[in-house]
DNA sequence: CAAGATTGTATGCTTTACTAACAAATAGGC
DNA sequence: GCCTATTTGTTAGTAAAGCATACAATCTTG
């Protein structure tokens, strides 16, 4: 009954975020939140995280990897790298090593569990970005990227 | 003296983050992350959130608005919304009034304090937009909204 | 009016992020 | 070599944010 469009003051019907819009930093945590939620959909099965996944893939890429270089990376200090490391450990998809060349160190390794996980995962990224990438054209990407990157560089 | 060029394997020295480079996502979570690190050293004396500040912004454009549609507006699911509206009204900076139109519905206004707050916190971020757009020309900073806005609408 | 949907609320769990403190190992100045 | 400072890992505690579930009150619809 009620035309949306006429409701005015106490609902507050039309919809937007009014001066919001405006502020940058916004529309990166909003679309942070719209991809977040898209990846624990994409992954409830696998029970991974975005985090998880990235601390798999990058020890994956560097056998050997210190946890302070792994933090360094991804942009975790060392105690937010220590739960996750603990857990994919706990879980048997890495194990820690002491460094031979730095005693203070614990070297990373995937253990073979860990390598299907991540093969798995990869899947997984596969068709989350996909979904993430139909909205823009190759060269957008690039430029998305490139300007993301500019950010946390 | 040991070049960090040579060192291999054990060290990994180079940087980068390697095949993780070429994910979409995996960017938006980095720039995420580091927009996130800067927002809360600018606001750490206002001792406010990226939520709590983009809760009130919304509160004061649209007085009486409903907690279901700050969530709505936001993306926010109901219990998130109401943890963060908790802690704002027990701070004293927004009340809740049962609607008059719709019975179910709780009608959120700022209080007095509530909107020095706001103001305090609009200045804040006017600074907190400038470093984060500091990098970009507006041409770009638009393109970067637009895009933006395709992954979160 | 009865049944279902919406909204707010309360509770509990999980992940991420940060701080502070401490121990072990390394690096640097003397 | 020795002493001090730094680095790295670890533990413990705090907090924000997100989600699921359950329940009560209210509204909507058949």
């Amino acid at each position: 009954m009620a035309n949306p469009a006429l409701i005015r003051d106490k609902d507050a019907a039309d919809s937007g975020i009014g001066a919001l819009d405006s502020i940058l930093g916004f529309h990166i945590r909003l679309a942070h939140g719209a991809v977040y939620r898209h990846f624990n959909e994409a992954f409830a099965e696998l029970e991974l995280t975005q985090k998880q996944v990235s601390v798999l893939w990058l020890v994956s890429d560097r056998p050997g990897i210190a946890q302070i270089d792994v933090g360094g990376r991804l942009q975790m200090d060392r105690a937010t790298t220590m739960t996750i490391v603990n857990r994919l450990q706990e879980r048997g998809y890495l194990r820690r090593e002491r460094s031979a060349s730095d005693g203070r160190k614990q070297a990373l390794y995937l253990t073979s569990s860990g390598e299907t996980a991540l093969d798995d995962a990869k899947r997984c990224i596969e068709s989350h970005e996909t979904w993430l990438k139909s909205r823009f054209t190759p060269e957008e990407v690039e430029k998305l990227v490139e300007m993301l990157s500019r950010i946390h560089d």
